[in-house]
DNA sequence: CTGTATAATTAACAATATGTTAATCGTTAA
DNA sequence: TTAACGATTAACATATTGTTAATTATACAG
């Protein structure tokens, strides 16, 4: 009649189990394509995958050799699917504390010929100094950053091209009606630099504008001035700086002006 | 070399598999309390849910018994969990083509005393009158409809509590920045439908306000009239009557106004 | 030291959109 | 015939944009 007594009748193995439970981690950057001293930034979004190997941990020829595909790995049973992606993100870049999200799960019959493997699709912003600083691993040999169109050429693994388009649509719809834009950017910044990391995704006017979005950035709810704390990054004469106020947004579509 | 050669020498039982893998659905549901004829609706978001029955349909003590609970079941080899989701769906209310999403992988581990069992969030639209027509199942005793504050003071199973919050503060997202909301109306509807949809799930002074919406939805792109058709559900004074066009809206926090 | 170039910021102003309150309209039902 | 009432429009003061043109603050060349 408890709780424990149900439990005891209970047969885990009624039902047929999957083969496999794995995080992948689609690991975006934005390297900023300065070239000279006092410029506003230039931005581009990249994507970085690595190449599977002829040649896995084990000795054995791998699977999908030679193609493109999404960094990633089995789920221990100690953990969660997003603390696996996590750890994966660790052991790859050697960087903590990295932004890391769960965007969608895959589980299509059929989506790995070793069995039935579900995957879960994670995205992680990392910033652009962080990655020059990886190893290849065992499982890979090469490791690349993309941009958007790159990608897309290439021959990727497994359903990863599909789960690609996820994660570009989703950091896509997140760096616009989110504050994630602050992941990409030092604590303090700048409206150029803010600026620049939004127009990696998007060529709205009233952002592409530097009056418009300059005038406008002072009155967004949620971010601040940094009171008297100017910088010569992107220009000789100094710029102020502001910085996110830790808040939710969420603006209707139906009160927005079109 | 060949990916055929891979595949024999890949060993499907290194790692430890997951003991089970489901889906759970949240079905929402808006019911309208209209009391008298010509009269702007009111409505309420409503979420459906099961009470564990004592004994299940092995005969065995069930699980978590007496508790609510969101619908689901087991993932099967040959379907993906959003697959399996629309399937029970289908099973418990009778209908078909109902809107649902999946929006969460839900994989902590202990979440289930049962072993290590994955299961997925999804949120579901149904409209009003279908959910009338269900039959309790072997598994479920007893449906019935919460608004959303009910919901959070009932006695639930496993971790769906977690699982009911976030499919909730998905729909309200949902219901604000896209054009979901066509799910719980009528194909054509009035501006005051489309309000009270909206209303139940913010107080946003903008929507609230009637000669501003009703000025507003004129401008709205991905609304557009019915032209010449009104309809005198909601008031004796005739309606004019509008319809969603097919398109993705996502509009920047940045250009929104506060 | 002076002039030039350049990004940041502010100014100016016309054009739009919003918030608000008050008409008007169309129709039912007393 | 008229009161009631939601839908819709009008009116108008305010607020926000889009746009283009100053203005500012520096670095750097000469």
């Amino acid at each position: 009649m408890s709780n424990e007594d149900a439990l005891k009748q209970y047969d885990v193995k009624r039902y047929r189990t999957p083969d496999g439970y794995t995080s992948d981690i689609a690991v975006f950057t934005i390297v900023s394509e300065k070239v000279e001293e006092y410029k506003p930034p230039h931005m581009t979004l990249k994507l970085m995958l690595i190449k599977r190997s002829v040649i896995n941990d084990e000795g054995h020829i791998n699977i999908e050799a030679g193609k493109w595909a999404l960094p990633g790995g089995f789920v221990q049973e100690d953990e969660s699917a997003f603390e696996a992606a996590k750890r994966e993100l660790e052991e790859e870049t050697g960087v903590k504390g990295i932004h890391i999200k769960h965007f969608g799960i895959y589980d299509k019959p059929g989506r790995d010929p070793r069995g039935w493997i579900i995957t879960n699709g994670h995205y992680a912003i990392v910033p652009d100094h962080s990655l020059s600083s990886r190893e290849a691993n065992d499982d890979a040999d090469e490791v690349e950053l993309f941009s958007i169109e790159e990608v897309f050429n290439l021959d990727l693994a497994f359903d990863h091209r599909e789960i690609i388009q996820d994660a570009v649509s989703m950091i896509t719809n997140d760096l616009l009606q989110t504050t994630i834009a602050r992941r990409f950017l030092p604590k303090e910044f700048t409206y150029s630099e803010l600026q620049a990391v939004l127009l990696t995704v998007t060529n709205d006017t009233a952002i592409a504008s530097e009056a418009g979005f300059a005038r406008k950035i002072k009155s967004l709810p949620f971010i601040k001035q940094v009171e008297g704390k100017k910088t010569q990054r992107t220009s000789k004469s100094p710029a102020q700086l502001y910085e996110f106020i830790d808040m939710e947004i969420v603006k209707p579509i139906y009160t927005a002006r079109y």
